[in-house]
RNA sequence: GGGCCAAUAGCUCAGCUUGGUUAGAGCGCACCCCUGAUAAGGGUGAGGUCGGAGGUUCAAGUCCUCCUUGGCCCA
């Protein structure tokens, strides 16, 4: 061994976050994160994109969720070799972040923005954007994130606006971007159509007048058939004041519709409407006509509730759409395009005209209603459809509403112009784009994404607010021609006006007008701005200012090999990503995505500041460390379903985790200080090391193998679970068995000694390595700690250093196997030893095992390893012709299924029924031939297993295939070997409590009780073995030791007598 | 109302893709061991009609259908 090395001290106890941030620093001073991209700098490249966090908020667990898997696989991929840059980024737009400021201001309306001044208000978002964005970064740096937020894109740059002004210009060109209504939530009072997030929040139950009412068909070009002669629909809305709207009528294709007739005052009438609500909407009294199918309405014609507004186009007709259900209602659906989105979209298809008499304050603007608030009309408008005979019932209806969060006025849903793209018009490619993206979970893309690109709309572009990326549309006042402007140099070639350095945003845009090219005219930008979810989805050029700038970078790293964000994305960045890229390049920005489940509390509620129990990352961090976050989070379960953070995870990932490594490394290097080991030291071959050794490498090479499938497959879990394992493997076998190794005697055994550091330390740097990509900073401080302090020409950092590769040496199935056995049998024998009282430290002189007949030729490999750890001294397997075992027959369904079908269950039952004999009697036939019922069955060899059972009164446990028989007798010589250990370890106890270090060399009295126990622990030659393992230069065994001598202890040595003895070191 | 996911030990989760007759782990619990990893470590045990009902199959926790409950997304 050397002794040259200088191996730290390391603590027993580690203070975990304070290793990490003495981590942090050393990282930043070496400037490891910037060295380790630079050194792959020629390498392939593998593109990872940065979903834009929007940064309106203070981060949360949630962020610190999609952080660390946004780190784990690039860093795994720059550990393989790859060139993985990693360019931050920040969402910087959106309505949160006005509202944010609307708060700020004591803002409470678009009006008061308006009076507040636009640039003035868009002044303090780019301020309240920038305000979070250094929590973030914080945040970001102290749980190892590496990500390089000096080279952050930000959406609210005028070079990222640009980028998406020019792919803007390029839907425009290929007809991909079209102005049409387009109907949303709306507040009249506030005069703002609102998001669905601000509609979630303003739900609440509500009793509003619904309406049923009669429809009169009439003769279109062919005459009414005639069951439907004089017939009324009977249509039901709890709108009513959408109903002077109305254009047509709505029925599901494949439902069964009945025309009945009931008696009226005036004599009878005959009504048309869903056959399974007739009784719900009028009564029983009913006489059923016919039955038709929804299909066989469809076309025909009715007299409109109300003709106060005109009507153009070929409306007031039956059409067929999919929503009708007859959950409730008629199963008839009245269409007002203005005022619903489902109608809406049924109208475009049919070509159904958009009837709207109501204007921007949700006020009737003309007929009989007109000035009157939309809702507030509808007990009159009731009224008139009783006067007019077309009311067949009006009942109050419960329901949930949506209402203005703001001014708890309910909203209305009301079409406004608006700017679209066609995504309809290249669904397939979306289809297919999708199909070949790496989704984690795989049923992301059949499923909620792929139904959703299935049903997929128009995207709807603009929103009328203030601080978003303005739509570069200017449309001239005369002739309403539309001109997109790609550039700011576009925009000062069109004005004649330099606007190279313009702030591309509202209210700047806005003022700048130029010459209409197709008319004298004058344009003028539309008001709106895109959709934040247009800026993300446009991240993939936008971030490097392509095509105005940036072309190498954006060819070097588009598409993207790998993405990551909350399942919840898969209609926000997911879907704006394929969009843009589908509709601009044709394929799809990126190839792989993994999908994150949300965060609960340890609970399992979903965290909210109302409920108060929301984690903060920062506690976490300070109390449990980044890495045991970042464990959490890769090792729970799996990524997509949701995870549950609180202190009882965290300090579990510490203890059974965390402090495992820990333990192992400490033990490690505080022997390898002691000894000096070097490493750089000739290393025994691995084949001519001990079993153990060679086991715990084979198992080292399976995890690595394991780790770098998962991670190469996006799938931390299976990758996290085979690390854990390991490291209980590693710790609670391979280190438990070794101990002795590493305190005996360095003269001892040299080559032993030397295999057990040398395998120990490859074990623990290798580990280093694998767990580097999951928790950076406890892997760090092993390679710190491990290589670097011994090591001057070692790579500085972990994470400068290659993914592990097994080497060909290590890999040995046989002793994996065999060794899984054997820690089987250990189970059972220590089972058999708490049966029959006989603990451990009585050596015991041997143990008859059985084990399935495949792999009773490995078992000689680790008998040694059986015998030692039940302290025995010899491990026999049972031999069934020494005529000291039964044997019995295992049924093996796996080969007696197919061989035999149905018969298979009742062969089982005749093989698991024979008896020793038996067995031997068909063992000896070829082939062995069962008899079930008088009939003969041949087998194969496959089709069972040898159980061999030791016969024996001896202790016997038992566990399938597998069983152990201790032989329990104590006779003198293992009474005396009892003794001798029992000896040692009370010895070594007072080593302990007198503080003796491991070292000091004592001087050992012992007086023993029978006194004849001396001669018989010398006879049988323990003396010398007591010497060496209590570091004893002189053993006197018949020492006389006053009883009331306080140096001295009395311990009893199991059966064989007791000892009071005493140490002086030497 | 639609789509997707989940349901396995007291709790948290593996196992299901590729069906095989003994369903595993951690925590917790009970009992015990170890005392040269020691403010650590380890063992043994109890604990399961695998949400329910059908079906396919020689064989179902695993595949299929329906249902129940919870979650997410959408209407």
């Amino acid at each position: 061994m050397g002794d040259a090395t200088r191996w730290p001290e390391v603590p027993a106890r580690p203070d975990l976050p304070a290793l990490e941030r003495a981590v942090l620093e050393r990282w930043a001073r070496d400037d490891v994160f910037r060295r380790s991209v630079a050194q792959r700098a020629d390498a392939p490249v593998w593109t990872f994109y940065e979903g834009p966090p929007t940064a309106n908020g203070r981060p949360g667990v949630h962020h610190v969720e999609s952080r660390v898997f946004k780190d784990v696989f690039p860093r795994y991929r720059t550990m393989k070799g790859r060139s993985v840059r990693r360019k931050g980024g920040w969402d910087c737009h959106g309505l949160p972040v006005e509202l944010e400021v609307e708060k700020e201001l004591g803002l409470d309306s678009k009006a008061d923005i308006e009076a507040y001044g636009i640039e003035a208000f868009n002044a303090r978002c780019r301020e309240s954007v920038q305000r979070y964005v250094g929590a973030f970064e914080e945040l970001t740096e102290r749980i190892g994130f590496w990500i390089d937020t000096d080279d952050a894109y930000r959406t609210m740059d005028a070079e990222y606006v640009e980028s998406l002004w020019w792919a803007l210009g390029e839907l425009w060109d290929r007809d991909l971007l079209f102005e049409d209504f387009r109907v949303a939530p709306y507040c009249g009072r506030c005069g703002t159509a609102l998001s669905d997030a601000e509609v979630a929040l303003g739900y609440d139950e509500v009793t509003d007048p619904s309406v049923t009412v009669r429809l009169p068909l009439v003769a279109g070009p062919d005459p009414l058939p005639d069951p439907l002669t004089d017939a009324a629909l009977v249509a039901w809305t709890t709108t009513p004041w959408t109903l002077p709207s109305n254009v047509a009528v709505a029925v599901g294709e494949d439902l069964p519709y009945a025309v009945v007739e009931r008696a009226t005052a005036e004599g009878t009438e005959r009504l048309v409407l869903a056959a399974e609500l007739v009784p719900d909407v009028l009564g029983e009294d009913v006489t059923t006509v016919a039955t038709l199918r929804g299909a066989d309405l469809v076309g025909l014609r009715y007299r409109p509730p109300f003709d106060h507004h005109p009507v153009e186009g070929d409306a007031h007709r039956v059409v067929a759409a999919d929503f009708v259900t007859t959950t409730d209602g008629t199963g008839i659906v009245h269409l007002a395009p203005a005022f619903g989105a489902d109608d809406m979209q049924v109208g475009r298809r049919e070509g159904l005209p958009v009837v709207n008499p109501v204007g921007p304050d949700a006020r009737f603007t003309s007929g009989p209603w007109a000035n009157r608030f939309v809702k507030d009309a509808d007990a009159d408008i009731t009224a008139a459809l009783d006067a007019a005979g077309l009311l067949v019932a009006s009942r109050p209806y419960t329901h949930t509403y949506p209402f203005c969060w703001r001014c708890k006025q309910p909203l209305i849903y009301w079409a406004k112009p608006s700017w679209y793209i066609r995504t309809t018009a290249r669904r397939d490619d979306l289809l297919a784009n999708n199909a070949g993206i790496g989704w984690s979970p795989e049923h992301i893309r059949d499923g909620r994404f792929g139904n959703w690109l299935e049903n997929n709309v128009d995207w709807a572009l603009s929103r009328d607010r203030y601080w978003g990326t303005p739509l570069p549309f200017w449309r001239c006042e005369a002739c309403d021609h539309v001109t997109v402007v790609r550039s700011r140099a576009e925009l000062s070639e069109r004005t004649g006006e330099d606007h190279t350095d313009l702030d591309p945003h509202r209210p700047f845009v806005d003022r700048i007008t130029f010459p209409c090219p197709e008319c004298a005219g004058t344009a003028h930008r539309v008001t709106a701005v895109a959709d934040a979810w247009f800026d993300s989805g446009g991240m993939p050029f936008a971030q490097w200012g392509y095509p105005h700038r940036g072309h190498d970078e954006f060819a070097r790293h588009y598409p993207a090999d790998y993405i990551c964000e909350a399942i919840d994305q898969t209609r926000g960045w997911f879907y704006s990503l394929l969009a843009e890229s589908t509709l601009l390049f044709g394929d799809s920005s990126f190839r792989n995505c993994v999908c994150l489940g949300h965060i609960v509390d340890e609970d399992g509620r979903k965290m909210s500041k109302s409920a108060g129990n929301v984690v903060d990352p920062w506690t976490v961090t300070e109390v449990h460390g980044a890495d045991a976050l970042r464990w959490l989070m890769f090792a729970d379960g799996n990524p997509w379903v949701s995870r549950r953070v609180g202190t009882q995870q965290l300090d579990d990932v510490v203890r059974r985790f965390l402090l495992t490594i820990w333990n192992t490394h400490v033990f490690f290097t505080g022997y390898a200080r002691i000894d000096g080991f070097d490493p750089a030291g000739a290393a025994p071959p691995v084949a001519a090391r001990p079993v153990t050794d060679r086991w715990i490498l084979a198992e080292l090479a399976d995890t690595i193998d394991v780790v770098d499938a998962g991670l190469d497959g996006y799938d931390v879990s299976s990758a996290t679970r085979r690390l854990e394992t390991f490291v209980d493997d590693l710790s609670n076998w391979y280190v438990r068995r070794s101990r002795r190794r590493f305190w005996r005697g360095t003269d001892e055994d040299p080559d032993d000694k030397a295999a057990a550091y040398h395998t120990l330390h490859t074990v623990l740097t290798t580990l280093a390595q694998l767990l580097a990509p999951f928790v950076p900073f406890l892997a760090e401080r092993l390679w710190q700690d491990l290589v670097v302090s011994v090591d001057a020409a070692a790579p500085d950092s972990v994470h400068l250093t290659d993914f592990p590769v097994a080497a060909a040496d290590w890999r040995d199935a046989d002793v994996v196997a065999a060794m899984r056995s054997a820690r089987r049998l250990v189970e059972l024998g220590r089972q058999a030893r708490t049966d029959s009282g006989r603990r451990v430290r009585q050596p015991l002189a041997r143990a008859l095992v059985g084990v399935p007949a495949r792999e009773a030729a490995g078992l000689a490999l680790v008998t040694g390893e059986i015998a030692d750890e039940l302290n025995l001294h010899a491990v026999e397997l049972a031999d069934a012709d020494a005529g000291v075992v039964d044997r019995s027959l295992r049924p093996n369904f796996r080969a007696l299924g197919p061989a035999f079908g149905p018969d298979a269950p009742r062969v089982a039952a005749a093989l698991s029924a024979l008896d020793s004999d038996a067995v031997g009697a068909l063992l000896a036939t070829s082939p062995p031939t069962v008899d079930v019922d008088g009939a003969p069955f041949p087998l194969t060899a496959e089709m069972f297993e040898v159980v061999e059972l030791p016969r024996t009164g001896w202790s016997v446990a038992r566990d399938g295939s597998y069983a152990v028989a201790l032989d329990t007798t104590l006779t003198p010589e293992l009474e005396v070997e009892g003794a001798a250990r029992e000896l040692v370890r009370a010895v070594n106890e007072q080593r302990k409590a007198v503080g003796l270090a491991l070292t000091d060399r004592i001087r050992l009295e012992v007086a023993l009780e029978p006194a004849e126990l001396a001669a018989r622990l010398v006879d049988a030659g323990h003396r010398p073995t007591i010497a060496r393992e209590v570091l004893a230069t002189d053993v006197d065994l018949e020492a006389t030791l006053a009883a009331d001598d306080p140096t001295a202890v009395t311990v009893p040595l199991g059966t064989a007598g007791s000892a009071r003895l005493r140490v002086v070191r030497t």
